[in-house]
DNA sequence: CTCGGCGTTCAACATATGTTGAAGTCAAGA
DNA sequence: TCTTGACTTCAACATATGTTGAACGCCGAG
């Protein structure tokens, strides 16, 4: 048996973003930003996968660690058609890393600050 | 010799524009919103102390970790006046800490993620 | 088949973070 | 003193991240 399960597009905006806990407004702001894709209806409905409100959960914790949508949206779009939980590994590791350069980062001004013993020109 | 150079507001806000490699109109809006202070000449012009670069160069890279300048300007004004090192380790340590807690929800959430097995609903 | 609850788009508004330009003032050197 | 570059304010613009409201369309339950 291939090919269980292959990503079936059936949750509204409303579903989603209950289940993301957003607004409708936001789902579809995430959507127009490549945070998560839908199909359309012969109606011009948004269809979401399973996949959209993690997603969303995912975009809004990393945007906490300064992370932009666009580069949330480019980071998720490494991710195949149907990914594996290896895919899915991976993305959090490339977030995980980003979050962590960038506290380096923070961390590395700041001890310079110190053994220039003269932080903020004290 | 107690009370030496206690902060002297002498610099311009071009001079600290230049040391902070920013722009005038930045500095200008980071002082509006409490990341840095300044006195006036009589003329109404900003003066800055050897602080001010410094500061902003900090909320530069606080900004890359997901920190707002409100939340920087209230982390910087618990810095009492005319500061000490220690004073200044105590701000580095919020940072840090303010930095690590938002990885650390990062990767608590795709732990769950992950051991949820079905990450993302994949 | 109709009705009410969702869905759609689009524009306006809101906040955060700045930049740019106009019009006018200040200050430091020739 | 006069000039000139840097400063001032204020408003408009710009981008990111959304929300709200109007006007209208879709769809599933009765």
């Amino acid at each position: 048996m291939t090919a269980e399960a292959l990503s079936t597009y059936t949750l509204t905006v409303g579903e989603v973003a209950a289940a993301a806990g957003v607004a409708t407004s936001a789902v579809r702001f995430y959507e127009q930003h490549g945070v998560v894709h839908a199909e359309r209806t012969s109606g011009d409905q948004r269809r979401f996968d399973d996949s959209a409100a993690c997603r969303i959960r995912v975009a809004k914790v990393a945007q906490r660690v300064g992370l932009t949508v666009r580069e949330i949206a480019g980071i998720f779009d490494e991710l195949p058609r149907d990914p594996q939980p290896a895919d899915w590994g991976r993305v959090a590791e490339t977030l995980i890393r980003e979050a962590e350069e960038r506290t380096a980062a923070l961390r590395a001004h700041l001890d310079a600050m110190r053994s220039g013993s003269r932080l903020c020109e004290l």
